[in-house]
DNA sequence: TTGTACGCGTTATCAC
DNA sequence: GTGATAACGCGTACAA
C-alpha cells in the first residue's frame, strides 16, 4: 500500500542521495573496473533500496539496438508455427533476447504493415515464414539495406543469397513412395494443395520423379487438388472415389486435409489401412492415437527448421558480414 | 545495391535538406495545423524521398509510452495457448500496439525473469496465465505499484482485486454429468490432474456436486489422479480397469490425457463409446475427425478468453482508474 | 577513482 | 507559420 509513485527510479535519484555524479551511478551499476568496491556496493545497495530498474527504453535509443528480434509467421495458431515459435522463444530467451510477434493471415498488406512495425522498433533481426500471398517483395529490399538481418523459414522466396532455412519435400516423398511400392501399391494418387503455390509445386514434381524412379507411369487423373478448405477436401476425395481404377495409396498434402480425406474415404464404405492407405504430409504427431491412422507421415520438423533460422539470425546479428546461410532439412518419412 | 548506409534518416536531416528546422519538419509529419499545407507536402515528399521511418525507440524514450504490452504464457505451443496468441495478436495488431512474448514453461524462476524484461522494456501492459509452479506472488505487487497494469487469465492467482479472466469449469462439468445420468450411467469416474493443482481442485469439486445434484453416491474410486505424463495417464486408466465395479463413463482432465486413456482403454480390450464412454475437458476440435471420438468435451474457449483478456488490459491502459474487472466464461459440454 | 559534458531522435514549450 | 531550446535516461570520452 505504499505511496510508491508511477515514476520509476532513475541513475539521477540515486546519485543525488549519494551526492555523487550520474556517471559514477551507471559505472558501479555496470561493474566498470574504475569504480572503487565501496562506492559500487553503496551505489548498489541504495539501487536497491529504491528499486531501481535500468530503463531499456533510454538503452534502447542510446545503443542503437533492442536485443529484439521480430517474429512474422503466416498464423500463430497452427500447430506448425506453434512449434517453431516455442523454440524461436527457447533460443532468444537463452541469449536475453525479447521476441515480438506478429502473424500476417496469409495477408500481404497486414504482412508488409507488421515488417514496418518490426523495423520502426528497430529489431536487431527478423525471423519470417512468407504467407502464401505475397508476391511483390519490396519490402525485402527495402528490410536489408536498411542493415536489419532477415532469415525465412519453411516459406522461403525464392531469391539467391538471402538467408534461409527450409524443408527438402522430395526426400520424405521418396521414402513415401518407397514405402507404398515395397507394400505391392502401383496405383498411387496425390491429393495436392492449391496449384498455384509453391509448396503444391514441389510436392507434385518430387511425387513425379518419386513414381519414375520406382519404374510407375504417371497418370494425370491420380493428382487431384484441393483449396484446403473442407468441402475442397471432400471433393478431392470424391474425385478419386470416382476413377474406374480406383487408388490404394494416397499421399496428402497435410494433416488436415488428411483428415478430411480420411473421413471421407471411411464414409464412403472404404476400409482405412485396408482398401485405402494414406501418407501425410505431418506438422504433430497425432496420430498414434487414432485406431486407424495413416500408413506414414513426413515429417518437416518445424521446431528444428525454427530454431535453427535463430540460430542464423543471432549469428548474423552479431557478425553482419556472415555469408548467407541456406539450410536445406529433409523431410522423413516416420512409420 | 544502392551503397544506402546502414543509418536510418532522421528529421534533422531531413530539416537540413530542406534548410528548415527539425521542429517543422516533426510538426509536418504529424499533421500539426499549424504548419503551412506547402510545407508539410515538401517535407512529406522529402521523407518519401529518404525512406524516413520515425525512429520508436526514440518516441518510446520520450513519451514513457512503448505501445506494446508483454504477454506471458505456461507455453507457447500448446493448442490452447496458441488459440489465446493468435486472439491477443489480433485485438492488439486492431489497436496498433505490438506484442511481445514470454514462455514460462511453469518455472517458476523464468517466468520472474521474464517479467523481469517485460517491466524493463517498459511495456505498457502486461497479459498472463499464471504457471503451475509459481507460488511466489511478490513479483505481482511489484508489477502493480509500478504502475503497470496487469490481467490473467485461464489460470488466475486467488487474490482480490486484480484483473481476471476465467473458466467456470463447474457448468461443464455439471452438462456432462447430467449427459451421462440422461444415458443411464451411473458409475461415472474422474481422470484428475495432479493433486496440488488448484485446477484439479475445481474439477473435483464440481463433479462431486454434480453428482450429488443428480442424487449419485460419490465412491472415492472413482476420482484417480494422473501427473499428466502418458504413463501416469495410462496407470490412471489401469487403477479404474482393476476395479470390481468398472465406471463406465468417465470425465478426463483434458484432451492429452483423454487420448491416452483412450488408447489405453482399447488396448485393454474396451470398446470405446460402448463399455466405456469419455467426456473430456478439451481445447481444440480435432475429435470429429476420429472413428471413435469422446462422448462430448467441455469447451473452455481458450480464444474468448484471451480476447476478452486483452481488451480489459487495452482498456486499463487508456483508463487505468478503471475498478478491477473479472470475468468468468462458462465451460460448456459439445456433443 | 570520480566528475563534467555531450549526444542519441523526438516532441513540447516558448518565443518570434 | 516557424525556429530555438530543453528534456526524456543513459553511457562514455575526456578531464581532473
Amino acid at each position: 500500500m505504499s505511496i510508491q509513485g508511477d515514476k520509476p527510479t532513475t541513475i539521477k535519484e540515486i546519485a543525488k542521495k549519494l551526492k555523487i555524479s550520474p556517471s559514477t551511478v551507471s559505472r558501479a551499476l555496470n561493474d566498470h573496473p574504475s569504480i572503487g568496491l565501496v562506492t559500487t556496493m553503496r551505489v548498489k545497495k541504495v539501487a536497491e533500496e529504491l528499486n531501481y530498474e535500468p530503463n531499456q527504453t533510454a538503452i534502447f535509443f542510446k545503443q542503437r539496438k533492442t536485443f529484439t528480434i521480430g517474429v512474422l509467421l503466416p498464423s500463430l495458431s497452427e500447430p506448425f508455427f506453434s512449434s517453431a515459435i516455442s523454440e524461436i522463444e527457447n533460443v532468444s530467451n537463452d541469449r536475453k533476447y525479447t521476441v515480438i510477434m506478429g502473424q500476417s493471415l496469409d495477408d500481404a498488406e497486414r504482412e508488409e504493415r507488421i515488417l514496418k512495425t518490426f523495423k520502426s522498433h528497430r529489431v536487431d533481426g527478423v525471423l519470417m515464414s512468407v504467407g502464401k500471398n505475397t508476391t511483390n517483395l519490396e519490402f525485402l529490399e527495402k528490410l536489408e539495406n536498411s542493415g536489419t538481418p532477415i532469415v525465412f523459414f519453411d516459406c522461403v522466396p525464392d531469391i539467391p543469397k538471402i538467408n534461409k532455412v527450409e524443408s527438402d519435400l522430395a526426400t520424405g516423398m521418396n521414402e513415401a513412395i518407397d514405402a507404398f511400392v515395397a507394400r505391392g501399391h502401383a496405383k498411387i494418387a496425390l491429393i495436392n494443395g492449391p496449384q498455384l503455390l509453391p509448396a503444391s509445386e514441389e510436392r507434385k514434381n518430387s511425387f513425379l520423379s518419386a513414381l519414375k524412379r520406382n519404374g510407375l507411369d504417371y497418370d494425370e487423373k491420380y493428382i487431384v487438388n484441393t483449396d484446403l478448405t473442407t468441402e475442397g477436401n471432400e471433393a478431392a476425395m470424391e474425385k478419386l472415389y470416382a476413377l474406374p481404377e480406383r487408388p490404394t495409396a494416397v499421399v496428402s498434402f497435410n494433416d488436415f486435409v488428411t483428415l478430411d480425406v480420411m473421413k471421407a474415404a471411411r464414409n464412403r464404405g472404404l476400409v482405412l489401412n485396408h482398401d485405402i492407405h494414406f501418407i501425410s504430409y505431418a506438422n504433430y504427431p497425432l496420430w498414434k492415437y487414432m485406431e486407424n491412422p495413416p500408413m506414414g507421415c513426413i515429417e518437416q520438423f518445424p521446431g528444428n527448421q525454427a530454431k535453427k533460422a535463430a540460430e542464423i539470425l543471432f549469428e548474423k546479428i552479431n557478425n553482419p558480414d556472415l555469408a548467407p546461410q541456406q539450410i536445406v532439412f529433409k523431410s522423413r518419412l516416420i512409420m
